[in-house]
DNA sequence: GCGTCCAGGTCTACC
DNA sequence: GGTAGACCTGGACGC
């Protein structure tokens, strides 16, 4: 029998601006249901189990629908409260952009909150599958990550794998199983490290380094490079980095700059203004479209 | 059907 | 520190 969980928001929270910030919730474990407004993810106990849940949004507070007769009720709490930041403070954003007109949909649709997923690591990992290839591919990675390592519900819905789920499997399980092509040997040795305890994604959530140094430290991770670092900041809450790739370009040029190419000093110059904000700036910027 | 290009880049060797 | 070339894959496109 399905337990429900009722979670609170704060008034500046959109449900549907946050599902739609980006692409994650295409991404496994998650699935996005459009049409009914709701979004499903596999959570992961304590003990490994995997939690199919579908999350929707009724009077201003979060249902969860848990299909699991026990679960830590608590630790799942906690992890929506992450997945959808409902405790991050984007007055800040608000502020920036008080005095620009084309960004006024920002704050009347409540948007700037960037969905992830319940741990820094399986964002690492998204992000790494992000590099380099078409959504189209990234996704066959991600659902193949999901689907080959992660633990099973009783319903056969998937949690993402853990790092010693990952660590189990060699680089031609990446290349064959997952296609992962050359960023196999990225996911071996960035498990291994995991699993290990050498390295710690999570603790990068709340550094007391500075951003320049923090981003230093994502890219020792083979196959992090400057987007992948800056866009995992913005999943940590740091917003100073564009997380520039091939799309937000292509987009920066058809909005900004008469569909011509220009340097990506043209575009840092651009959100200059923003300070501390300008990663999420220039996001929203570029995809009001996806917020409905 | 086949070949080419390129996509939500990064790494390494070399200068 | 800057740059060229290699790297996997799959979908889109032209022929």
């Amino acid at each position: 029998m399905p337990k429900t969980l009722t979670i609170a928001t704060p008034k500046s929270f959109s449900f549907i601006s946050t599902i739609s910030s980006h692409g994650w919730s295409d991404l496994a474990p998650f699935r996005l249901d459009r049409e009914q407004r709701r979004v499903n993810y596999v959570f992961r106990g304590p003990d490994g189990s995997a939690l199919p849940a579908v999350i929707s949004e009724n009077g201003g507070k979060l249902n969860v629908v848990v299909d699991a007769v026990t679960f830590d009720k608590e630790l799942l709490v906690l992890d929506v409260r992450h997945m959808f930041r409902l405790d991050e403070d984007l007055t800040g954003l608000y502020e920036v952009i008080a005095d620009d007109p084309r960004l006024a949909w920002v704050v009347e649709r409540r948007a700037g909150r960037l969905l992830r997923s319940r741990s820094v690591f399986e964002d690492l990992v998204k992000t790494i599958c992000t590099t380099n290839c078409s959504w189209a591919l990234t996704k066959i990675m991600v659902s193949n990550l999901v689907s080959k390592l992660g633990t099973s519900s009783l319903g056969g819905e998937s949690a993402f794998p853990t790092a010693e789920a990952m660590a189990s499997v060699d680089v031609n399980f990446y290349r064959a199983g997952i296609r992962a092509g050359y960023r196999s040997q990225y996911f071996v040795e960035l498990a291994a490290a995991v699993a290990q305890g050498t390295l710690e994604p999570e603790d990068w959530l709340n550094s007391s380094l500075a951003t320049a140094e923090l981003k230093k430290q994502m890219k020792m991770v083979k196959g992090v490079g400057d987007y992948a670092a800056e866009n995992l900041l913005k999943l940590v809450g740091r917003y100073e980095g564009l997380a520039l790739d091939s799309w937000l370009r292509s987009q920066f040029y058809r909005y900004h700059n008469n569909g011509k190419k220009c340097s990506d000093e043209r575009i840092a110059g651009h959100y200059e203004k923003y300070g501390d904000w300008r990663g999420l700036v220039i996001w929203c910027d570029m995809t009001e479209k996806w917020i409905v």
